[in-house]
DNA sequence: TTTAGCACTCTCCGAAGTTCAGTGCTAAAT
DNA sequence: ATTTAGCACTGAACTTCGGAGAGTGCTAAA
């Protein structure tokens, strides 16, 4: 793998994601200052065809790059593209709201992701089992409402408004509430449910009815619509690679599938990584290329977040926007 | 118009529907029992034809509806579909959670719908110069966080987390609600905004730090993601007249864009309306129909919902599922 | 080692022919 | 007067065929 073929690569990549057209040695000659005839270029093709970085639609048409040459394009060729001013603009002002609500910021973080990279993008928080409680208010609103207001040990706060089962007066309720807090701090999430669900424990009837509530609300056992935000999916019609509609529903379904949230959950360590194609080894997306980071809520606490697109994916404009972003909002979830 | 042409017309829509495809007078006959010859069912639809019912996509194919024979079919022939208990057990148990925020109903009502329509659905809050402000409270959660929680007169609860601009014990927290309260109590939103923007009345910046983020959120001034909810825009694609993406994408961009929430939001009077191609005089649903509804918050207070397709929708379907939810809704809404 | 030259391959495109569904019209039947 | 069978006609959709063109691999010369 000597400069040349290297430069060879690195050209044809940037061609066929500028043009989604498989790309021949005479417009590699013509475009690119390379220096060599088309015959040379032909030859250095061959040569990369055997390696496994291209591959032929048919013996007449140009060169695509296959998984593998993407691969090595992405770990081994492209750098960092800076963002320009609009864009760190953008990113700095995208958390100026006061909001210290989780699932704003996730909505947010997606939808600048999104609008930035011109690809869907998805954002996750934390799994429930990272959140611990730190404590648990009922805030009485009227007879028969009362406002559950949870708070985690990482500082964020999750609400939500909910019909009484029962009647109880104020006092009552801030009791009902010091008490869960005193026998559930410091737990996450997960043995929080654990606790509902193990047997040995009792099941949840066990708890008394607000407690109840209050325990299936935090756990999410109802929905947790919120702990995950999908932005921008129409920008995946935008790209040649989808002009068939069935590619678009297996795609848009992938990304609104709990498979999509499992995925993402699935990076394990830090910093930005691009899986390529038929690498993720699912099938709805073996056209596609996904761009993941994390983000951290505490210091410690870890969200995710991906960027979909197609394997001709703008990886170096991607991957700086998407640490950009995940290094803001680590950023101003520290406060 | 005799019963003749009624039920050839009848025929040929429910057939359309059925197939998407252009219907002639051999499949009419066979599959629907008119009891008269093709050749005479092809006269009758010249005469369909002739008044405006029918098109031709070509001299040597069959007809389809025009907008004005799917105009006269559903004023005029259909009748409600009963619900199946299937259907009405979804219904029953969609509002059975105990949460009182006015945006869970919002999500939970378009997803419902589409699940049961199989066709996107889109559901709209109450604008907001319908809300009218109850009370506010501040509940402090922390030094530098606060939980803003109002209440409208309409028993819905909104609130949000939000940092502090600056520091305040409980005591002065607690005062400045009131004082809040006070102040606008039974306001609109539509006037709190409009006292902000007044400028005999001085702009925002007249009015105290923790006053002026309350009446900004209030107002919806930083995004009102929360008050539209769209649900199953992927159903489109399930539908042959949408097997291109560019129609795919003047349709679900309608749906995400201001725009649909102002259509929706146009209809004045209650019930079940249906909007078909044409009639809507927007150029990206042309290809469309819209079943629109409206909802009460309070006896009074409105919102609105709807339901898009193809211009073959199956109306009396979609029609009834609507009515129901609405009714059920508003239902819940009243307690 | 590079390059020019050239035969070869395969897709894409348009023209021409064929098939087929469905029509409208006419004349016979009811 | 209405309905129906029969039939010629129409236009889309599909198939076939023959360039045209892009791009290749190979060979032989530079």
């Amino acid at each position: 793998m000597d400069g040349r073929k290297r430069r060879v690569l690195e050209a044809l990549i940037d061609d066929y994601i500028a043009t989604a057209e498989p790309v021949g040695s005479r417009t590699l000659a013509k475009k690119y200052g390379l220096g060599v005839s088309p015959a040379t270029i032909r030859n250095e093709m061959a040569d990369l065809e055997e390696l496994g970085f291209l591959e032929q639609p048919h013996t007449s048409a140009g060169r695509i790059p296959s998984d593998k040459g993407y691969r090595f394009y992405v770990d081994e060729i492209i750098r960092p593209a800076p963002l320009d001013d609009m864009q760190k603009e953008r990113i700095r002002h995208a958390y100026q709201v006061r909001v210290r609500e989780l699932h704003w910021f996730i909505h947010q973080t997606a939808r600048l992701v999104s609008e930035l990279t011109l690809y869907p993008s998805l954002v996750a928080a934390p799994p429930v089992k990272y959140t611990q409680l730190y404590d648990l208010s009922f805030i009485p609103l009227g007879r028969n409402t009362v406002l559950m207001v949870l708070r985690t040990t990482s500082g964020m706060v999750e609400n939500q408004t909910l019909l009484l089962p029962e009647e109880f007066d104020a006092e009552k309720l801030s009791r009902l509430a010091d008490d869960f807090t005193q026998e559930f701090r410091g737990l996450s999430m997960e043995d929080l449910k654990n606790r509902i669900l193990d047997p040995l424990q009792g099941d949840i009837s066990r708890y008394q009815g607000l407690w109840q509530l209050a325990l299936k609300w935090a756990t999410g056992q109802d929905g947790d619509e919120d702990k995950v935000s999908l932005a921008g999916p129409l920008n995946i019609l935008n790209y040649p690679e989808f002009r068939d509609v069935d590619k678009v529903r297996r795609v848009l379904g992938f990304l609104e599938k709990e498979t999509a949230l499992e995925f993402v959950s699935r990076t394990e360590s830090d910093g930005v990584h691009v899986v390529i194609g038929a690498e993720s080894s699912l099938d709805d997306i073996q056209d596609c290329s996904v761009v993941t980071a994390t983000y951290r809520l505490d210091g410690s606490v870890v969200g995710h977040l991906m960027v979909l697109g197609p394997r001709r994916m703008q990886y170096a404009r991607v991957m700086s926007i998407v640490e950009a972003v995940t290094n803001e909002l680590t950023r101003v979830l520290h406060g």
